[in-house]
DNA sequence: ACGAAAATGTAGTCTATGCTAAATTGATTT
DNA sequence: AAATCAATTTAGCATAGACTACATTTTCGT
């Protein structure tokens, strides 16, 4: 079931943007405005502006001075984005002879121009690949649980067993309680329990029980898997 | 040969506006402000602003008051876009499933953002189509010589026989003048010679040889063949 | 812990493109 | 030929999104 929210349409920048954020934040998920500029090719100032207008639309939440990061809604257009661009090229090379190295620049004007009904036609003709020609992974329609990549381990629901991949912060005093916990880079832990309304989790990390708020069980980036 | 000429890329905008004047000007070489206005579903100051625009950058030419014409590179735009437009249909009717009355919103979004190579690889695997679903006709990759619908006499080159199909002034001293002559719609007329440097053209109408300069032959619209 | 360097944000500007309200031009009707 | 009506343009403004120059905050090396 996709997402009944009325929206707005989304500009061409905005999907950009989104989209170049969620890409940035597979390894951390707070995206730097240098970062971002970088990879949009773009000033910063010019992403602090858009960034700005992304968080009053609710796509973004930013933390002046400490980096951006998609909302839920704002991970969902990612991951939109995413699936349509790796079609496009697993389409491109399957159907119309294009080579896998020449793909992406034509993928990335028509992720923004094709329509949802054509995505799901390409998807059937390809017999609904789950991989692009470049071995990147294709987001489901919903896309919800296509995000294998990096999640926070809030999200983790009770049984998952994950690998933490980064602590997404840069305060110290945080980092510091982290590292006493053994939640550090690295670790495997599987999810125990999780309570409702933003409550803790409960984990099994080396063979004990840790608890973990929140706030920092959404700072912990984790894969699925091992 | 496509042409040389350096250009600057052009908007989806300048794109769109471009098309719509050729298409409106099928029935007549100037188009009013206000039917290009209605078919862009745009207020009708937006339009004459655009207008100015283009005619700055060489792409048409605006009369004040009296209408837009493209010039030879507007049209050289516009039957690009139509070749786009045309092979996006025939590609998604052909080989997506598509009805043919459902491609044209796609189609319309998608003609901005195809590569040329696209387009080509979609014309090579339809076999080089003349005509799209709805039977238009395709124009050809330099689109030059594809624009059989309506042309200006001017443009005709000796040897060739055409149909008048409308005298595109408002002038009614011109208008009267090229009734006395014969040159009216529906008339099919041979072109004998032409001269260079805006010189005049000769004419074979009705058995008899006329000769008419090329400010008025410039606006008079005919279809190629009959 | 402090001061320099890097990152980030703010202020002000620019361009493209759209809009509304008002003025102007051209056409039509008497 | 004057008056009116429709089409068009002008004037002034709005918004998205980019930029440069400058200010501020964070970080990092001592």
């Amino acid at each position: 079931m996709t997402s009944d929210v009325a929206r707005e349409p989304l500009t061409r920048s905005t999907e950009d943007y989104l989209k170049a954020i969620y890409q940035l934040s597979t390894d951390g998920g707070q995206v730097a405005t240098t970062d971002l500029a970088a990879a949009l090719g773009l000033a910063p100032p010019s992403v602090t502006g858009m960034i700005k207008r992304l968080s009053e639309q609710g796509l973004t939440d930013h933390e002046p001075y400490r980096g951006v990061r998609l909302s839920q809604e704002g991970r969902r257009v990612a991951l939109r984005m995413l699936r349509r661009h790796r079609l496009i090229e697993a389409y491109l090379v399957g159907f119309l002879g294009y080579s896998w190295d020449a793909v992406h620049d034509e993928a990335e004007r028509l992720e923004h121009a094709v329509s949802d009904s054509l995505i799901e036609r390409m998807a059937q003709a390809l017999g609904h690949p789950v991989f692009d020609p470049h071995g990147d992974p294709i987001p489901d329609a919903d896309g919800r649980f296509a995000e294998f990549v990096h999640v926070p381990l809030a999200d983790i629901a009770p049984g998952e067993t994950v690998t933490i991949c980064r602590a997404d912060t840069r305060d110290d005093g945080r980092l510091r309680f982290l590292a006493a916990e053994g939640l550090v880079p690295g670790t495997v832990v599987t999810v125990l329990a999780r309570q409702p309304f933003n409550g803790p989790s409960t984990l099994e990390v080396d063979g004990e029980r840790r608890i973990v708020g929140h706030e920092l069980a959404t700072m912990l980036l984790c894969s699925r898997g091992t």
